[in-house]
DNA sequence: TTGATTTTAAGATGGTCATCTTATATTATT
DNA sequence: AATAATATAAGATGACCATCTTAAAATCAA
């Protein structure tokens, strides 16, 4: 039972690290023995955990949905309307400020890399999107019941993404801010 | 001469095949032996016309440029109004529908790559998106004089960019035109 | 406590990478 | 034709990579 536990704890703490580590330098920049250093467990060791890299990556996306679930869940209980909570999601990349300008965006950075020759770990990173759009076609069809959600979902995660981009690019943060503001603009006249 | 001119044809010819395997395959896993394989030159070779990766990046980059600002040239002459200006570039995406849904943005997946641990090729790459920038601040000057250029530019260059990622991690073409409609649709409601 | 199982971690393996050296071949100049 | 400069291309170099093997150590169940 404690070995098991204590097993899990590590394998759980590797794939922690191993997020920023995934963020900071994506997937084929970061290596086997980074993540060991980043995990401060040694290098040999690390495939008692994980056969395999893409086997790390799987179980980093896991965990990323894992959080991302949690946080949607907490603020469909803590904000009350579909607007606000648009509105939150919208904000991500204002209270990201410094990680956006400096890395873009953790699901689009890794997506556009894994999508050029490596497509089937691109599907698996893809989830992420999933995961939020799912969400934003539920705030949508409270907002504008006779829109199209899955259009409006699309078109707001579209929004975002560009931002992301072009943020990294030119380290703006005022253009994260200037155009954070559009888009609350642009939600508050769907209704 | 004749040698001096057979150089720099070969050249030329590395320069313009590696731009597609740069597109295709991103940086970092864009190898020299690919680069050789695709330019149909023995490997030990392509040293004696660039001495370093970095070096065949700015190539690459530079050559690019000067493609765009041809064709921005040609658009110029061609294309009578700003407006109509201004749609012939939004179109990009749609006329090149088969890889920015396969391969998304040239620019964007390339600048989104090295911006994670590469700055100084990052800031080159950047110059395409500044080139493309410059055009479209003046043609944005041109059809609503009073209006922030910069940031419609910037604005605009963000709607494709978001639209690349996008089109790109789904495979949707039809994302792709609809978004293209909303942008037309904005640039007609500047005026 | 003993024997089985799990976990550790060093060290090999075989591959690819960017880059360099160098000897040979080609071409240009005289 | 002789010489000098340019261009070719094989082969090394040393670093790093993902992954595997394996023997020792730690922990478990009996």
């Amino acid at each position: 039972m404690v070995a098991r536990n204590k097993t899990e704890q590590i394998r759980q703490h590797i794939i922690e690290t191993t997020d920023d580590l995934l963020y900071h330098k994506g997937f084929n920049l970061m290596s086997f023995s980074d993540i060991a250093a980043a995990a401060d467990v040694p290098r040999g060791n690390i495939y008692y955990y994980f056969k395999t890299k893409d086997e790390v990556l799987t179980a980093v996306i896991e965990y990323r949905i894992e959080q991302m679930r949690a946080m949607l869940e907490t603020w469909n209980e803590e904000i009350k309307t579909p607007l606000e909570r648009l509105k939150r999601y919208t904000n991500i990349p204002v209270i990201e400020l410094e990680d956006v300008t400096r890395y873009g965006c953790p699901m689009g950075s890794l997506n556009t890399e894994l999508g050029k020759s490596q497509r089937t770990l691109q599907a698996v990173s893809r989830k992420q999107y999933d995961t939020f759009l799912t969400w934003l076609k539920k705030q949508f069809k409270e907002l504008v019941p006779d829109g199209n959600t899955k259009h409006l979902a699309m078109h707001l995660l579209m929004l975002t993404q560009g931002l992301a981009v072009l943020a990294q690019s030119y380290q703006d943060k005022s253009l994260v801010r200037r155009e954070i503001n559009y888009i609350e603009t642009w939600l508050d006249s769907l209704v």
